[in-house]
DNA sequence: CATAAGTAAATGAATATTCACTTATATTTG
DNA sequence: CAAATATAAGTGAATATTCATTTACTTATG
């Protein structure tokens, strides 16, 4: 029996993440995947059913990792800045470390994808920050409020400073690169804001 | 010489909105669009020159007014505070009032239009919104900093929420409706993040 | 040498765009 | 004032291209 080639594979994904953060689903098609990589349609669907299972596995196996990678050295139990700060820092090295991931993930939030990427991303992290938000209102560090307006405070800027820093430009096209500086700024700031 | 219908032009405006909204650029094209106004393919080519011409001619409209309504009532000269609830209170009933433009305004910000939409957009929104920042930084009531961590702890919480609500669905597929008292909340955590 | 990997070429459906044509109406002309 | 004309609006059917997927075949290797 004759073995896959892993770097055929690889290859296949590392170009379709490409293409699709580069010109959204909209600029995808099999066709011109294959012939971006240098192969057959035809292996295309040995490798996966369709093109619908191309992308979900894709933005599963990446949701799965990104997952991963969010929660290193996160404990549920430690201090509201404490936790706050390593959950920013494990989404700005990952997006440091993954750049066109990042940029993939860009397309697949505003896509029909979004469901698959978000099961495989949201299953354990909403119980693991869940838990975190539980403990740091409970002991009184933040005031309570809707799980939305705790998040869209606490993430928003840092995801919306990850994607000026991924297109390479920012309001009306101004170029952008993100430092360390603006990253801790933006995270007092944060910090500030939701502290009791 | 005949005259153009207007109601006609206006009906492939909304509906390449509502397309575009619900399915992405992904889904849309000009024969849908075409079959779903009930018209001709080729009326559309005397609208617009082609695919192209069509999507960045709406971006652009649409930025613009959006960029109109953003300015409503806003004065640069304005307290940090009272510019800032301005300036949230407008991008909120201007989503409240244009669901589908705001969804449609949601694909575009990650496709190759949106820079037909943020130079319209932009444009003027720089030179006020740019004062405004430095008036409140002159004045002390704000600290210093990059525009771009301004922008991103300012306005990129009311984005997301703006985001959920439109989505109906927040984090993880969870319903979600925007209510007053969360818009509040989340502009009261905003001012104060940012203020001295 | 069996078996799965891999392929080139083909399929029919969907796509963007054009074509040759008809229709409505503002303006001119008798 | 009404018939004639010009002109752009509007059309249905055709075109060429791209799309997702399949087929019939070859190749590599456990």
């Amino acid at each position: 029996m004759r073995a896959r080639d892993i770097d055929k594979e690889n290859l296949v994904k590392k170009t379709a993440i490409e293409i699709i953060g580069k010109g959204g689903f909209e600029h995808f098609s099999i066709n011109k995947l294959a012939k971006a990589c240098g192969i057959s349609v035809a292996t295309l669907y040995i490798y996966y059913k369709d093109k619908e299972d191309l992308l979900s596995s894709l933005a599963t196996e990446l949701g799965r990792k990104m997952g991963d990678a969010m929660l290193k050295d996160f404990d549920p139990e430690s201090s509201f800045e404490a936790g706050l700060r390593q959950q920013w820092l494990n989404r700005y090295h990952y997006m440091i470390e993954n750049q066109s991931i990042s940029l993939f993930f860009e397309q697949v939030r505003t896509s029909s994808y979004q469901e698959q990427f978000l099961k495989a991303f949201a299953e354990d992290l909403k119980n693991v920050f869940g838990k975190f938000m539980d403990n740091i209102v409970a002991r009184g560090e933040i005031n309570a409020m809707p799980l939305e307006v705790y998040w869209s405070v606490a993430f928003a800027p840092l995801y919306a400073l990850i994607k000026f820093n991924n297109e390479g430009q920012s309001l009306g096209g101004k170029p952008f690169k993100l430092t360390d500086e603006m990253f801790w700024q933006a995270f007092d700031l944060v910090v500030k804001a939701l502290k009791r």
